[in-house]
DNA sequence: TTTCTGACTCGAA
DNA sequence: CTTCGAGCCAGAA
């Protein structure tokens, strides 16, 4: 059983799925979390499936508070909207107070 | 097995 | 200050 390997896009959902409601985070942040920091990419290449997996993947932004997966939602504003309904503030495809809703899974986990 | 791609990140010009 | 490029890892063809 190659669990390992497995074990890595099961984290990522894992980690996505414990993100508190109104709070985001950034694919670095779990990639490290996760002990590959260099591997920030795959995170976002992980949650391709993320819908599938029932994970918030629209709590989850790139390190500069960018929608940058917004695209791969529904269609353009779908995943702004989700947020602004949790609260957090998201204007220009970016999140503002990123630092206030920003939720690290290494200091928190 | 090799090659390619990717919802990222950092560094340099 | 803004823009561009290269690097990194892991999975899929």
């Amino acid at each position: 059983m190659k669990a390992e390997s497995l074990n890595f896009f099961e984290k990522v959902y894992e980690v996505a799925k414990q993100i508190p409601f109104g709070k985001v985070t950034s694919y670095g942040a779990i990639a490290e979390y996760l002990g590959a920091a260099r591997s920030a990419r795959m995170v976002g290449y992980a949650m391709n499936g993320s819908v599938a997996k029932d994970v918030p993947a629209h709590r989850v932004v790139n390190r500069k508070g960018l929608l940058t997966g917004k695209q791969h939602f529904d269609g353009t504003n779908l995943m702004q909207q989700l947020l602004e309904s949790e609260g957090i503030i998201v204007k220009d495809n970016q999140v503002q107070n990123l630092d206030t809703h920003f939720w690290n899974p290494i200091k928190e986990l």
